[in-house]
DNA sequence: CGTGCCTGCCC
DNA sequence: ATTCTGC
DNA sequence: GCAGAATGGGCAGGCACG
């Protein structure tokens, strides 16, 4: 059944009218009454299909969102367009909307109309689809005897029962940390009984030689086995280096009391790796295991706390089920494998909403306005699928398993893919228990948002290794802590964590890494995992620095150099080699370590110009930048961006490509890494050889006074540069060193200067509901700028940074007083901008922004510049309210067209040849 | 087979 | 990309 | 100052759908 609802689904999506522009002329609502029908019954929705009938409403969809109409009819709105945001208003209707957020103190959704739905309704539909009873559900999991885990979870669902605002509301009202508070709520009870049955204490001091330390302790703190345990048991059997350590198998007479799944608390006070785990030695890590650490994460703000539960979670992994640790690992970043395989899920916030709503028996629109109201789909996924009941459990959901899982996602492709996923998902997702539905989702979105990412990870893996080691002298020992004084200890760990994440930056990736660490420890790890040809680095990252002064004071008396930091697209080259270079083997990777190598035949082709003879193995830093050969012209990043990306055939290459190298990291085999920067440039130089439009050495200047740092950042705008990379050329700063300090450069731009770069006073027609953090208020506004002669405010670009919280909480608040049902037909924006609520062209606020481009999303100084292209902001940012401007005096389109081709990069294009004012070429 | 949506990845 | 925020 | 999480424009690629 779930294949039919998701089917159903699709049929509702209705086309969007590609309206070009879409200037209302609203007042048409004749359409919505369709519309109406799709959304609102949740039932109906599965025939809807519209075809599509909106073409011209699609605008006037939006309106509703104000939405009083009860009827969604906003909802109908085509598509799904972007980001829930088009249809939140409208779906909202659709919901329950007491729920909702009463929170927001400011009532972003002011619908108040009489919803369609009271909330427990939506609970209804849900038990209806599952059809279920309840009872019989009632569980066949394995853990029931525990559980109640249903009510528990819910706790947020029971809003509904509540009056629709109360229950939350004294809540929701804080804003930032609101988020926490359920899930603190649900932890903390936590501390819970576990019935340890403790006996012995781990050793007090390490058991340091006796390898099986685990395996003993394990053994001795058994008590009873749970029931689901033995049918899992199966599995122990392979592990390879783990072997030694457990090689229990016995314990099936041992017994031992587990904690529940659903009770497992990495955070309980001294944590025992193995008494307080909830599976055995060798037992497949229980996927939620790992959610409850999660969740307990995500409840904690403190970040060396995070990294302590996680820590306690690895070394319970560690321990029992060393092998799950690398999808252990995975699972928490979010990722698939390394980034240069370029395995991708293929599937994000639109599909899952559909594959959420197919098997809880919620229309796309309910799934989404609960995605909305709750700011996050996860969130809304956990209480869906706990609503629903099974009739027969699924079997419980394995780290490894699931890590499986996704990555067989990934290689879904072709016809039907995108449905066969669907499937997929939905099959993942009926295995869910407690919260696992919400990390689930958020997986699968791409982002897990507990607060806990990458560093606090290799943090948390170097805690955990130094503490419960897999390997090296004290493998075994179930808490090397606890022999050591603490500051002992934390030497340990700050050593531990240095070559871990020295290691994992050199190497990013975790196939080589963990089974390294776990076979040989932490301190063999550069050993066994360096710096190669052909997997990338993590590349230096730069800091913005706000003037010139900031250079001096964070360089004080040391030399630096300055760069030219060149509009391009950062391209890691690798070449190995033995005796000679392996050209045909070179690779070139993006900054996110992805492998571009197919995207610049022309690059690679060319290679040989670049090395000298002397040279055997290399890894370049560079920036490849797009090139009017011709002209002999640096391109604008845009152009850059329409190169193939894939499989491209150095004949077809349209947009030509000047490589900037800029640091030499590996040379001949040799890592220089632990250089600094004079030297690395120095070989640089001397091994590599330029060629004037295709490799070139970034422009660099050794500057020493303020003057000729400011002078150098002219000239290197002028020459179509964004400004300047700031380096320490000797002593440690000066090495490549990202483990240290991975923003070790400054850049300085023109528009981080004050008066500097282009700042434009636009008006506030538009918001959207944030998520996340934001979740409760606006997260983000649709900008637009006057245009006189059409009378039309034109959209000129959304913005949803550069403000503060208080900031946010202001305008959430202030700017209801301008809420309109419906976008005046003065407006005009492309209907893919459509935002949450609309707005009276009332207040304007100052924006700045890098640069200005020609746009296929937004309508400013539409035909002054294009026929059909408008103008918008590249890295647009919120600055100040100008509450000394009407709407009227904002930056006209006029002055948005005259900004655009201000910009030299747009000049030179027109005047290539004459070009030479700035003598570069 | 063309169009448009969705996603991922550049900045 | 830019920016803000808690630690 | 770090690490993390909010958010931006815009493009190619891939698939769905008519």
């Amino acid at each position: 059944m779930s294949q039919k609802s998701i089917t159903s689904f699709f049929k509702i999506t209705p086309k969007k009218e590609s309206d070009g522009i879409v200037n209302h002329q609203k007042e048409d609502k004749s359409s919505e009454d369709k519309s109406l029908t799709e959304e609102t019954s949740p039932p109906a929705t599965a025939t809807k299909r519209s075809s599509k009938r909106l073409r011209s409403d699609s605008v006037e969809k939006e309106l509703p969102s104000a939405s009083r109409s009860p009827s969604p009819v906003t909802s109908a709105k085509k598509k799904t367009v972007k980001r829930q945001r088009i249809e939140s208003s409208g779906s909202e209707a659709d919901l329950p909307k007491g729920s909702d957020e009463a929170t927001i103190p400011v009532k972003l959704e002011r619908n108040d109309s009489p919803k369609t739905y009271s909330s427990p309704k939506t609970k209804r539909n849900k038990s209806k689809l599952t059809k279920t009873n309840q009872e019989s559900v009632k569980n066949i999991e394995k853990n029931e005897s525990f559980n109640g885990y249903e009510s528990s979870n819910e706790s947020n669902s029971p809003k509904e029962n509540k009056s629709p605002k109360q229950s939350k509301s004294p809540k929701s009202v804080k804003t930032p940390k609101k988020q926490k508070s359920p899930k603190e709520q649900s932890v903390s009870p936590n501390e819970i009984p576990k019935i340890k049955t403790e006996k012995k204490s781990p050793s007090p001091v390490k058991s340091v030689t006796k390898t099986k330390g685990p395996m003993e302790k394990f053994m001795e703190s058994n008590n009873m086995m749970r029931s689901f345990v033995k049918s899992e048991k199966i599995v122990s059997t392979q592990d390879d280096e783990k072997d030694v350590k457990h090689t229990n198998e016995a314990n099936d007479t041992i017994q031992h009391t587990l904690v529940p799944e659903a009770e497992y608390n990495p955070g309980k006070t001294k944590y025992h790796p193995i008494k307080d785990a909830c599976w055995t030695s060798g037992q497949p890590v229980p996927y939620l295991a790992l959610a409850r650490t999660l969740e307990a994460v995500e409840a904690t703000s403190a970040r060396h706390k995070m990294v302590d539960l996680l820590s306690n979670y690895f070394r319970s992994v560690i321990a029992l089920t060393p092998q799950d640790l690398l999808p252990s690992i995975y699972l928490c970043l979010n990722q698939l494998g390394p980034a240069y395989l370029g395995l991708e899920l293929g599937i994000a916030e639109t599909y899952l909403m559909k594959a959420v709503g197919g098997c809880t028996g919620r229309s796309l629109a309910q799934v989404r306005a609960a995605a909305q109201r709750l700011g996050e789909l996860g969130a809304a996924a956990q209480q869906a699928r706990a609503a629903q009941r099974m009739l027969c459990a699924p079997a419980p959901l394995q780290v490894r398993k699931l890590h499986a899982a996704l990555k067989d996602l990934a290689a879904i492709t072709g016809q039907a893919s995108v449905n066969k996923k669907i499937s997929k998902i939905q099959a993942l997702f009926v295995a869910c228990r407690h919260s696992e539905a919400k990390y689930l989702i958020r997986s699968l979105e791409g982002k897990l948002r507990v607060g806990l990412a990458e560093q606090s990870l290799l943090q948390a893996l170097a805690l955990a290794t130094a503490r419960t080691p897999p390997a090296g002298p004290h493998a075994g020992c179930l808490d090397v802590a606890e022999g050591m004084s603490s500051d002992d200890f934390k030497a340990v760990v700050d050593e531990h964590a240095l070559v871990i994440k020295t290691t994992y930056c050199e190497c990013p990736n975790y196939e080589l890494v963990v089974p390294a660490l776990l076979q040989h420890g932490a301190r063999e790890l550069p050993r066994h995992c360096r710096l190669t040809p052909g997997i990338p680095l993590k590349p230096m990252l730069a800091h913005p620095a706000r003037g010139v002064h900031e250079i001096f004071s964070r360089f004080e008396n040391e030399k630096f150099t300055c760069e030219w930091k060149y509009d391009g697209e950062r391209a890691q080259i690798h070449v190995p080699g033995e005796e000679a270079p392996r050209l045909a083997h070179a690779r070139i990777f993006s900054r996110n370590q992805e492998d571009n190598t197919t995207k610049y035949p022309d690059v690679l082709a060319r290679l040989p110009a670049l090395l000298k003879s002397t040279v055997t193995s290399c890894v370049l830093d560079c920036e490849a930048v797009a090139y009017d050969t011709v002209n002999k012209q640096i391109l604008p990043f845009q152009v850059l961006s329409t190169r193939k990306r894939k499989d491209a055939s150095a004949a077809e290459v349209r947009v030509q490509v000047c490589v900037f190298v800029f640091d030499l990291l590996l040379l001949n085999g040799r890592s220089l890494c632990r250089e600094p920067l004079a030297e690395r440039r120095r070989l640089l130089h001397d091994h590599f050889a330029e060629s004037a439009g295709e490799w070139e050495f970034a422009r660099a200047q050794d500057c020493s006074g303020a003057e000729e740092v400011q002078q150098f950042l002219e000239q290197s705008v002028r020459g179509s540069c964004e400004g300047l990379m700031v380096k320490a050329l000797h002593g440690e700063r000066a090495h490549y060193d990202i483990a240290r300090r991975s923003r070790n450069w400054l850049k300085l731009k023109k528009d981080y200067l004050e008066g500097g770069g282009d700042s434009i006073d636009a008006v506030v027609i538009g918001a959207y509901r944030g998520r996340g953090r934001r979740a409760g208020r606006f997260g983000g506004f649709l900008l637009a700028c006057y245009d006189p002669a059409g009378e039309q405010y034109q959209s000129l670009c959304k913005i949803g940074t550069g403000f503060s919280d208080q900031d946010l909480d202001t305008f959430t608040e202030q700017l209801q007083q301008h809420v309109i049902d419906a976008p005046r037909n003065y407006y005009s924006y492309e209907a893919s901008q459509a935002p949450d609520v609309w707005l009276a062209a009332a207040c304007v606020w100052e924006v700045r922004c890098a640069d200005l481009s020609l746009s296929p999303a937004h309508r400013a100084a539409l035909g002054l510049i294009d026929r059909d292209k408008g103008v918008s902001l590249r890295f647009p940012r919120f600055v100040r309210v100008r509450e000394d401007k009407r709407a009227e005096e904002a930056t006209s389109g006029e002055q948005i067209a005259r900004m655009y081709l201000a910009q030299d990069s747009v000049r030179n294009q027109h005047t290539a040849h004459k070009m030479d004012d700035d003598d570069f070429y």
